[in-house]
DNA sequence: GTATTTACCTAATAAAATTAGGTATGTTTT
DNA sequence: AAAACATACCTAATTTTATTAGGTAAATAC
């Protein structure tokens, strides 16, 4: 069974996310860290997560340094200061808009 | 405070469930039921809505009949057979996405 | 009679993801 | 050694979806 894409519009707070917990990553280890911590039913694809990645960092958001490891280059994202303080806020907003969506699909039978 | 837009992606599935529950819906309607069963967080706005609906009466999973009550015309809308059937695929897929990125933003801490 | 609520709608733009690739190195399998 | 798979980066064109920013019109509340 081929994952899923992720919840549209939750990939930019789910990249801060990884980063906040792992302190620094690279794009290719994300897709896999969302894959393993979904038992495989949900990924982030690669055309989404780069343009996404190259996005925070032009917001200031998140900084880069590239390393060459085994032969291959790999570039290493992690938080600013003000992807930091960020994160905080976009996590939150993101778990309320879960939790209303979660309310529509398992409204209050209460009435009587 | 203002109530939020919705969850990016999740219209579509909101309206199909709305519809089941409710058995029929106009446009109107809907915008307050979400407000009132997200206690004001959340909202549907009708720039996203109605073209949302239309799209979806266009793909044959809804129908529609207009009635004028106190004056004013309401447009329901219910689901087509077909819709049914494909409502219950969507509120599934849109569930598991759902606990997919709470598996991400509540990690499991296990690693001893 | 003014504001608010009800009730529908669209056009232009922006944001975000998908589709559909491409490049290149390292590792595993046959 | 060739083929397949995994690692690791990327982009262009398109599509999907929502936002911004309105508009129309009748009923109701103040």
């Amino acid at each position: 069974m081929e994952p899923n894409p992720v919840v549209k519009g939750s990939l930019t707070t789910i990249i801060l996310k990884l980063l906040e917990d792992n302190g620094r990553m690279y794009g290719y280890e994300m897709t896999k860290a969302v894959r393993e911590s979904t038992a495989n039913k949900m990924s982030i694809t690669e055309a989404a997560l780069y343009p996404a990645l190259h996005k925070l960092v032009e917001d200031g958001l998140l900084t880069t340094t590239s390393e060459k490891v085994d032969g291959r280059i790999r570039k290493y994202y992690a938080l600013t200061k003000q992807g930091k303080k960020e994160t905080h806020s976009k996590i939150q907003a993101l778990k309320e808009a879960l939790d209303s969506v979660q309310l529509i699909l398992n409204p209050k039978l209460s009435n009587g």
